[in-house]
DNA sequence: CATACCATGTAAGTAGTTACATGATTAT
DNA sequence: ATAATCATGTAACTACTTACATGGTATG
């Protein structure tokens, strides 16, 4: 995945939220859309830096207790158009999922090996636990209607990736027999 | 991506069903595995190299027409001890599906955007499209049961990749109202 | 005879991970 | 006081893409 650099676009959306700090970004990328973008903060601060020298952002610096600095980054009129350029764009390319499972699959020569129901039975655990916690999450993060308005966005991510567990274990369940 | 070299093993994989070139290999990763993992033939090509001089294949050279040179490939005993340590290991970590659109999505603020209509029947082409040729493959590929049987890896990755898209769609049916 | 495909390689660059490094604050 | 978390950064490396480069073969 060497090529278009999404990254930018995801901190200048979220940044088109509120002022944020690396921390913060580096936060959402770890709960809310994790499940289909992920970044360290080692990629995240040299990108918020290079962003700034690109005047799309401005940063301020904040300190929190007696002497810890933060930078709080905000979006820029530029900022806010380059993002709106990409958002607003055709998306034509499906990205590539990449799933090592399935791919062991592909070498299993016949219906009846040995192999199989137990690697079926490990990822029907592994997707149980991650569908698990998503519902989990979506019944913490929007208990009511009206959070669900207020962050709509993040509520149509959630309920996606909920869908997908949820139909991954029934082709798990369907396929294996 | 960048840690568990899962290239090496999906080409000693290949080479353990029988012998290939790297031009072979490069066709695989356009058409049967294509959905699950991509590689191009720069990252093939040296990878090839590399496996030769850890002693996990080896090569002989053909010659194709009266001077076209290519270079067969085919797995050592180490080889394929190396790839069945991997093949019957435990898939523990669920490798990221990276999808832009989504990540448009997640920017939406409300239910009434007015960009949403053209977004979902954007997708709703493009992933029709998509299943379109997966069946189309599958009818090819695998017309009678007797093909089944003998491919039974690469009929359960192509269906795993017809379901997903059935899913998707069935999910960009219901999101979008 | 030209186009598409077969066949192999390298170079340069971008994206992403892991590890190294440091220090402050909050909660237990 | 100690562990978890807040907060920011760089260095080294691996993975992957795009572009450059070359030449042979088969089909119409």
């Amino acid at each position: 995945m060497a090529q278009k650099n999404i990254l930018q676009y995801l901190l200048l959306g979220l940044l088109n939220q509120a002022p944020k700090t690396g921390y913060d970004l580096k936060r959402v990328f770890e709960n809310e859309i994790g499940e289909f973008w992920q970044a360290k903060h080692s990629q995240i601060y040299p990108e918020l830096k290079r962003l700034e020298t690109e005047d799309l952002i401005t940063h301020i610096e904040l300190i929190s207790g007696t002497k810890l600095k933060k930078k709080q980054y905000t979006i820029t009129p530029s900022g806010v158009s380059y993002f709106n350029e990409w958002r607003y764009s055709p998306t034509s390319e499906i990205l590539a999922s990449k799933d090592e499972f399935i791919l062991k699959l592909y070498f299993i020569e016949s219906k009846n090996d040995q192999h199989l129901p137990a690697m079926f039975a490990e990822q029907t655990t592994l997707h149980t636990d991650k569908l698990t916690h998503l519902l989990a999450r979506k019944a913490l993060v929007f208990p009511n209607q009206a959070t669900i308005t207020a962050n709509y966005g993040h509520y149509l991510i959630l309920e996606h990736a909920i869908n997908r567990e949820q139909d991954y274990l029934k082709w798990l369940a369907t396929a294996d027999c």
